[in-house]
DNA sequence: AATGAATGAGCCTTCATTCAT
DNA sequence: GATGAATGAAGGCTCATTCAT
């Protein structure tokens, strides 16, 4: 008697999930176009374009151009937070913490440069656009976590001030990571200094 | 034979001079508008709207949306700069440094909040749109000079990494300015506390 | 021999009926959307969230989206034109019609504003769209054929400008359904009165 | 000294005046389409097309589709009124005012069919949508006025329940146009007859 | 029999830019 | 010098319809 709805169920949530998988398939692709461009030079159209696309199917998926790029940096958030958690899991002690931390930051500006510029770019239109603030505000929480989480494995048992940490780790990366984008790059072993002296300094 | 063009030349550049007025009365009209809605969400009509001027006059005066939008930053950096260099001009000594430099940058939070916005707005465009970078790097190089010469005023003889300093102290700037924004403003002396904590230990 | 052709016969007729239950279902759902939205606002998708239909099944059972519109107005037809019917078929002598009339008029009003709203907007349509021509016409056929009846039960023997009856009731009907749309709608007693009247003059 | 002013103002009254032309003149080319293919499928590139405008023009001068729409309908009221007003003027006592108001109806019918068709449109579409209910309802108190002065005219002092008579008369006036469109459009004399039958029970 | 994913044409609207005056 | 009317390309979005499953 109750086997009809639990398979019912069953098939409305294996269909979610395929829903899913395709919501985040089209992200993907939206990212790329995003990256390049950037979210005021990002059109539905030019996404559609880019990936293999209907223009219809961005809408069938996303209620909103706004719903699908906030769709996007979330995903983002996910692979960089979990990245740099990843990076952070393996190391011991205050000196292998910095190491670690520092190398996956450094790391992150060489193979995701694009994708902090479009980060840059949602948390900057956040300002102006409300509906953008609880998604900055959310993942920006996640960030500070990290950072929390790199004074705990340093050693620190009472950890203040970790949004102040961020905000400064964070002027420091974008900094970097814009002096990047121009004409006169850094290496990476300049990258890396830099972000170690300023562990060493603050963590 | 030559009295001719002296008289010409002089006439070219009153015209000139007049010309960099109007410039500057339209620019002015148009940061207004600029700070509200931000880069993005700004046209030429609500800028002509919100000033008593005509959609024309902007094509008269400037090539381009660009022009217009880099001639307004760079009004924005005389103004920060000269703000913020006023401030630091009748310090005498490390701790007034300190103290001037916190106070004028809380001021400046409070005061040119929106101002602010739109510079960060116009930041984060240059790392999109080339044609921005070059007053975007002008000016964060006036940025960057205010702190070396915080830092000489402060008494160090010798100023290595100016740019990290800056850059660190921008990030923690960004991020107190985008607090302000939401939902639960900080007070004034909270503010002007964690900068003082901060360049008492960089400075 | 001519028995499978029967026997087929009887399975397609037996098909055939079942379609048109089906059809007949989802042309109730679809009604109440079309009732609320009005025909240029109404997508196949709307009636297709507002039942529990897929939007597929939509195209499967109708042609078009003009075929289930024209299906749709022909069963209100048949649920109007029985009513007002039914209401009459007791009646006996001019005044119990008048009154059976005025009454069953007015509580059509009261029931099924939104019905005759979307009759009132597929009515119009048709001035434009010749494919809904044939419907509206047969329907305002079948309500000159109800006004018809009244006379001829209200004593009349013969019976012209049925069709000029029908015509000013109509308008009076129309006028004041709209009237309950607005802000101010009347008392059940007034519009009661009004088409008493208006009965007692012309029946 | 209040000479500019003076001047600026009566520049700024010319415009506007000229503003005013022009909006009708785009309004005129818009009733074309209209006309011919009805509110819900005329879009504004049909009307763009149709009348030699660019796309732009339309919304230079119009907020809107609808503000356009409404714009139309209200020209098509300033015609049609003063077309049977100026009709019911010249006539004197019952019999004239009858003769005149049946003559200027028919010729209505046969000159603006088209126009009617699209104020019953509209009329129909202001039961869906609240936008259109201030315009519609201020053209039907400009006929229910109509209707008032031919009452007056015909020598009525007092004059009771002239909606209802305007709702009667538009109900036939409805029947007959439409009966217009159809594939035997009747003679010019029937109607005139009709309405003169109309009229005089009434009247 | 039924589904719903996918399409693409078309709609309304915005906007930088041009140009006649 | 200055105006604002006019343009047309482009953008976000809707929707009837098709089709593979």
């Amino acid at each position: 008697m109750n086997e009809m709805p639990a398979k019912l169920q069953a098939r409305a949530e294996r269909k979610n999930a395929k829903r899913d998988v395709k919501k985040r398939q089209i992200a993907e692709s939206a990212i790329l176009a995003l990256k390049e461009l950037g979210y005021a030079h990002t059109s539905l159209r030019d996404i559609a374009d880019k990936s293999d696309m209907s223009l219809g199917m961005l809408h069938y998926y996303f209620d909103d151009r706004t719903d699908l790029i906030i769709y996007c940096v979330t995903i983002y958030k996910e692979d960089f937070v979990s990245d740099i958690t990843a990076a952070l899991e393996k190391a011991n002690g205050r000196a292998e913490v910095i190491d670690a931390f520092s190398e996956a930051l450094v790391t992150s500006i060489f193979d995701h440069e694009m994708t902090h510029r479009l980060w840059y770019d949602i948390r900057t239109q956040a300002m102006f656009d409300a509906t953008f603030r609880p998604v900055v505000s959310e993942i920006e929480q996640k960030l500070i976590g990290i950072v929390r989480a790199a004074f705990e494995k340093a050693g620190h048992t009472e950890v203040t001030n970790v949004e102040l940490s961020y905000a400064l780790l964070d002027g420091v990366f974008r900094f970097l990571m814009q002096g990047q984008i121009g004409p006169k790059p850094k290496e990476r072993a300049e990258l890396l200094a830099t972000f170690r002296a300023l562990l060493d300094q603050f963590l």
